[in-house]
DNA sequence: CTTTAGCACCCCCGCGTGCGGAGTGCTAAG
DNA sequence: CTTAGCACTCCGCACGCGGGGGTGCTAAAG
């Protein structure tokens, strides 16, 4: 059953990665019931009871009744109770439902898109630029703020320089696209003198200036291959050096992580053990890359629930990412919050959607 | 009473910063027993009573005459019992006590320094060169490592180059000490060619090469006044940049931080909230900063413990510092570990003053 | 057939109780 | 000064108990 209309651009029915059941019919009321459920747990963190829902899901039901179907929701493995006479908990899959099909999205009202927009100073530097985004999205939502740093999606050569250090030892300065300065030691065969890395260099120029970063990476290795009796040692060195040079350059990604101290707040990360797992994953990082790379593949806002991320240190977490893009529409980056799964999503979403959107306005004018 | 022979150089009686309390006389057996009390607690982090203390600190004493002594040592303030009948803990004052007197500190065997030096490449550029240092640190310590970056003490200026880019701008590129790159846009008042650019550079190549960054200025300055036709405003502005981004970087101090989450381990750390404190203490910088900074008066190792920090965050914590210098001892920075003040000082000191040792020494050959 | 009231049951949680263990301070004797 | 003995204190733990919230089932009502 596709939901057409999925208000936000869930990962769900389109794509069959993560919803692997497909969802016995629920009926109109089961639904509503399971969407008041899920929000009165969400607003207290408790098992909520027939009782409550009785009262709280404006439907004119008995505690009786409601406990049926409350009940059958149970049996699809939508909610979950701890323990034999406790109220229920939303699962995974219940939370899945809700963020498909039922969440109703509260909007941010113009003053705070401002406000947002606002902390987005567009005369920053573009880590600035990051910090502050995820400053800003760890405050407003109380949890961790991600921002992925955006592609450099050209990486044109724009000039190469070599200088010679002690001990076989090149210090290497590639400029990209502008104003992108990298640099690295490289390890040699032999010394070299000055003169020799400067033909080097400029040999290398002359032949790939302006090209793109892989581009040249492929020629590199096409050169390589053929006969190369005609090439005479200075090339084979130049060759073999910006091997090197490239070869480092796997575009490695990173991102600016804040406030993942709000997270010690929430009752359901007091487990000091998780915590750290948590705080691991933070650190080295590949999990969140992980995640974050497979938002690029849709554009919008996607949400992954406690186990859906792959990873069990966001085993009690949901991850609420955005792509953020540029003004023709091609994808630069991505951002999110991550948090315990009880969050608030109908606030969460628009804050993502909004500072997604925002920040790929503010990152335009630049290259 | 000065500690004459204090055997690791700790801030203790030197200095009356912290230790405003002159102890009262502490008699030979009393030392003994506080540290065998210390290390006891050390070992198992529990209160520790009369009847182990006999049994385990080496004198033939029962249990009674223990307790009168400890009894002392609580009224000196020196151990702390959590309720009437609980065995003593060590007090902040007790543990300073022990540190500047008691402990006794087992060096490291041959082959540990030899994994240590092993784990610090002399090849590795300088920020990953303390990134691992950290993590070396941490790893070892099984608590937090911290190494602050360097000082860059003499900047010489070892290869300038400039690149033009559109309108008007200019793109700088210095290469400062051997493997420290900068770079920045300059807005020029014309447009300059690629030709004229790389003659300019030529001419500041080889006019300053190896110079220290201010003489290079002084001498800029100099050529100014005299002869202006060489002499470019281009470069001017390329010199100051240079100074600029030495002089920003060396104001705003950073540092490596490594193995925080080792820290989730320790019982004594299991509240959440301080946990918090202290994580968001990590991620302000300024606390640990502002330590370090107090730690560069003096060579050597240093060690605060609790409240002497002066940071509420590192309350039940203890930090252990040493400065790295270079060659002819000049202090280049501080490194050092933050973990539980139940830490196990004897081993945690040398691993601190032979890592900063070792540091320095690797630190060495390069600028 | 669905909804509802009633009922028995279940399980968590908080509270008081009692008990053993560990350690202390005091006192008096060696 | 040191030591044995003793009374005392406090913690931690297990146990039991009662109340509250919630359930599932059943049977009656709509």
């Amino acid at each position: 059953m596709p939901c057409a209309d999925c208000a936000i651009r869930a990962r769900c029915c389109q794509c069959d990665l993560f919803c692997t059941v497909s969802e016995p019919t629920i009926n109109e009321r089961a639904q509503h019931l399971l969407k008041a459920l899920i929000e009165r747990h969400i607003r207290d963190g408790q098992p909520v009871g027939s009782k409550t829902l009785a009262q709280n899901s404006g439907l004119a039901l008995s505690p009786a009744t409601i406990r049926n179907v409350v009940a059958d929701l149970e049996r699809m493995g939508l909610v979950h109770a701890p323990h034999t006479s406790a109220g229920r908990v939303p699962t995974e899959r219940g939370y899945r439902l809700f963020i498909d099909n039922l969440v109703s999205v509260r909007p941010l009202d113009e003053s705070q898109v401002q406000t947002i927009a606002g902390q987005l100073d567009a005369e920053a530097d573009t880590s600035t630029l990051m910090e502050n985004a995820s400053a800003m999205l760890s405050e407003l939502t109380h949890m961790a703020g991600v921002v992925m740093l955006p592609f450099q999606k050209q990486e044109a050569l724009r000039h190469i320089e070599f200088l010679p250090l002690s001990d076989n030892r090149v210090l290497a300065i590639l400029v990209i696209n502008e104003r992108d300065v990298q640099n690295r030691v490289i390890h040699t065969s032999r010394p070299y003198e000055r003169a020799e890395l400067e033909r080097i260099a400029n040999y290398l120029n002359a032949q790939f200036e302006g090209q793109d970063l892989s581009t040249v990476r492929r020629n590199l290795l096409d050169e390589m291959q053929g006969d190369r009796e005609h090439i005479d040692r200075l090339m084979h060195s130049a060759i073999e050096m910006a091997q090197q040079t490239f070869e480092g350059e796997n575009g490695a990604q990173d991102y600016v992580l804040a406030g993942e101290t709000n997270l010690m707040d929430y009752k359901e990360m007091a487990d000091v053990a998780r915590l750290r797992q948590l705080f691991e994953a933070f650190n080295e990082k590949r999990a969140v890359l992980d995640l974050f790379d497979k938002s690029l593949q849709a554009q919008g806002v996607q949400i992954f629930i406690g186990q859906e991320s792959g990873y069990e240190a966001f085993d009690n977490c949901s991850v609420v990412t955005a792509t953020y893009s540029s003004a023709d529409d091609e994808i630069l980056g991505v951002l999110g919050v991550i948090g315990p799964t009880r969050m608030a999503y109908d606030r969460i979403i628009p804050v993502v959607d909004v500072t997604a959107k925002l920040l790929g306005r503010v990152l335009n004018p630049r290259n």
